[in-house]
DNA sequence: GCTGGCAAAGTGGTCAGACCACCTGATAAC
DNA sequence: GTTATCAGGTGGTCTGACCACTTTGCCAGC
């Protein structure tokens, strides 16, 4: 026999973190904005400044809102930093990390890719030819990382699927510190034909094409830092 | 030119967070842990009471511990469970966040149970079976909902990938409605038979086969539930 | 007029102590 | 023995004070 769990009534905490949420939610994606001060919103709201504060602490760790000290509480979009600090605090060995985190990429962008040629949008190719130009002219090595980041990001979101961008981010961010390593010593211009051919297969829609692409580029990654055997046996895959 | 940030002083609360996230994380795997009350903390660590609040709080946003009130604040492990606020938060809606796991799922789930062919250990490969026994003996639904998802999380855990097992562990939590839908509509020989086969192709270490009967297990459930549409053309896979 | 430093005001960070709400276990009443 | 009660411990909330950090804008000096 299994039993549900009691629901109890929200505590006030929650419910201003609801309430917060919902507003953020709503009125993020079209505008940078401004949260009132702690004291404001504990008027308002008419509970405690405690209250207000552990809501709005609560909601930086979800990665809704930047808190800065002396400054105010900004919405932000950061929702891939909790998937982030559960891995670090996962993983804390940086070297399981870092093959753990090329498998899970192995699993999941190149499927991004091909679902990023079958749907992009004509707004989300613009996006990605533009991102791709921005590492061709990146003026340093760090400019470059960010550039290549930035490429992946954006097919994650041309893939139209939220949970690969979701964490696709988040293992950008846990793999920054490789990806400067490696354009370090290869430099930039294997990833920017790489990220080419990628391109390609995207905007002709060539989704298989797409998917092996982007498996050999991720693989070429691999190389680049000097790990090795993270293939399983038995790939069925291009 | 690119600059870093400047690096600042952590401040009080997360000095505590950090420190009790340490003490968690070197017990927690042996046994069930209780942390002192706040009260007490806050005299242990020469802060006040609010800051051990906050830090406790964002641990539990963490998925660290679980605070009680009227009881005390345990250590636990649902690392997960921030992905899957996130995941909630991102993904409003219900059918478009299904659609968004069975794609995720379809990535993840098959190399994950290749690379539990060829890694899982002894002792892994028995609790495997016998989460599997669990499922042919479940006497109500409920029940064989709880084995599946264990079943699942079992190949996670045995992929030896822990970012697999954050992943998943988030998406089966996310999918267990729709997970009891199709129980209830199809009944559980269906899963039965295919997790055996699935179970086999580990114990005999063969990946390829693995992955393919896993692959089909998934998309079984997608017909189960009634979506479609959901490969990417040009699949390149077995 | 421009520059530099300084002070005021607003923000989040921390503190202390009180009281409320909830849970447990021992105790008293039956 | 069973049941009702209560005392003590826990987290939840409130209050109001003070500290630390930033921004802003005034103002003296150049």
């Amino acid at each position: 026999m299994t039993l549900a769990a009691i629901a109890r009534p929200p505590s006030l905490v929650e419910k201003v973190r609801d309430q917060l949420a919902e507003l953020l939610r709503r009125d993020l994606p079209e505008q940078e904005t401004w949260l009132p001060a702690e004291r404001e919103l504990a008027l308002q709201l008419r509970v405690s400044r405690s209250v207000v504060r552990e809501a709005t602490k609560r909601l930086e760790s979800q990665g809704l809102v930047e808190i800065q000290h002396g400054i105010g509480i900004r919405g932000v979009d950061r929702l891939h930093r909790p998937l982030n600090d559960s891995l670090s605090l996962l993983i804390p060995d940086e070297v399981a990390r870092m093959k753990s985190l090329i498998e899970a990429r192995l699993s999941i962008e190149p499927d991004a890719a091909a679902f990023a040629a079958e749907r992009a949008t004509k707004a989300q190719l613009e996006a990605l030819r533009r991102v791709h130009l921005q590492l061709e002219t990146a003026p340093d090595n760090a400019a470059a990382v960010e550039a290549d980041s930035a490429f992946h990001h954006s097919i994650a979101e041309a893939s139209g699927n939220l949970i690969y961008r979701l964490i696709l981010d988040s293992l950008a961010e846990l793999g920054r510190a490789s990806r400067l390593r490696s354009i370090s010593r290869v430099g930039k211009l294997p990833a920017i034909e790489q990220h080419a051919s990628i391109l390609a297969a995207i905007q002709t829609r060539n989704a298989g094409s797409a998917r092996t692409l982007m498996r050999n580029h991720v693989l070429a990654a691999v190389v680049d830092i000097g790990l090795c055997g993270l293939e399983p046996k038995g790939a069925a895959r291009a």
